[in-house]
DNA sequence: GAGTGATCTGAACGCCCGTTCAGTTCAAGG
DNA sequence: CCTTGAACTGAACGGGCGTTCAGATCACTC
């Protein structure tokens, strides 16, 4: 009964993807069986293993994919000279892409440990580099005057943590739009580093 | 077998909630099974049913009692009667009480999911009553001329975010001690909203 | 020292898990 | 029209899941 009308690999497999990350980001990793994301599919169980090795490759591409995309555009992103409005691109720039990818992130800060090892280091790596790169922006400012930060890696985290945290709470059509949240987001990130 | 020497109730029980805590906070909820948790209390799997009626209920009192203990420890926090003074003692509040139970809070944060829906409603009017708390200081300072916050509500979420965000990266014994890390989190949180 | 009841074992219940694979179907190429 | 092979099914594998419960054990009371 396979080989049915439609469908293709160039569909299912994407599909996979597609269908693993939300069911991911809605109930956790462990809690989602290979079967609940075959039915969202549209096919048996079996079928999955044409189109990932395992499981966990399954998660682990996905959060890898996110943070390459996220290393990508920053990389992208058209940055100031000057540290502060650096900060203020960094800042606009991070509340946005996340806000564009809930269920990735989501996936990204919560299913770090059911990682294998070796996984986990990879991503580890990832999330450092993205890290550097609002540390050396403080660092930048700090070494000019135009920041106050006692210290440089404690504020990096500190920022970056209040900047992820809007994904928990801001939906679309609310009191507030995605660029006025920015902005604010952005506002608050210069003030905290004394700017 | 048994009934063995040295083995009471006023034992198992607190001690089944201390290995299910860790357990919980290290592989997550799902990934945690109620024989895992008997081994780490020397028991048989059957055993913890005369101490939980299951395993989502054992969940939902792990996250109640911390919500307990921080809304009950808040109140007696002493707090200044100015909005300055009083933003800085929540956030160092906020930084030692989350530093002094890592599992607790992870677990917090990460299963709500795992919870009912009624049980998470419940988590969610504690979670709410906590913030009311940060916000309630928020509103003070802008109306009297204090603080710089064009919205309340997403200032209250963002300094949360941003003080909770330090369980991820402090270990004791560390460059920092916890004592500084709060101050420097207290100063970000008041230069973030403009004081 | 007999009896009681709290405490715990060990086996079982039905069910779901991730993964494998022989076999079936069918669009496309010759 | 026949052959091929990509795409998929459906059943099976061994094992673990949460939970229940009859029965065993033993500190304690009287």
């Amino acid at each position: 009964m396979a080989r049915k009308t439609g469908s293709h690999a160039e569909i299912t497999g994407p599909r996979l993807r597609a269908v693993a990350r939300d069911l991911f980001a809605r109930h956790g990793y462990a809690a989602v069986s290979m079967r609940q994301i075959a039915a969202g599919v549209g096919v048996q169980a079996g079928a999955l293993y044409l189109y990932t090795p395992d499981k966990q490759a399954l998660l682990f591409e996905l959060m890898r994919g996110h943070m390459d995309d996220l290393l990508a555009a920053l990389a992208a992103e058209p940055m100031p000279a000057d540290p502060c409005g650096r900060l203020a691109a960094f800042a606009r720039f991070h509340v946005h892409f996340h806000l564009d990818r809930p269920a990735e992130v989501f996936i990204a800060y919560m299913e770090l440990r059911n990682l294998t090892p070796e996984n986990f280091a990879v991503l580890e790596r990832q999330r450092h580099a993205y890290e550097d790169a609002l540390e050396a922006i403080l660092r930048d400012g700090a070494a000019t005057g135009a920041f106050r930060v006692p210290d440089a890696k404690l504020a990096t985290r500190a920022l970056i943590a209040m900047l992820t945290g809007v994904t928990q709470w801001f939906r679309d059509g609310g009191r507030l739009g995605r660029a006025e949240v920015g902005a604010i987001y952005a506002e608050m990130a210069l003030r905290a580093v004394g700017a």
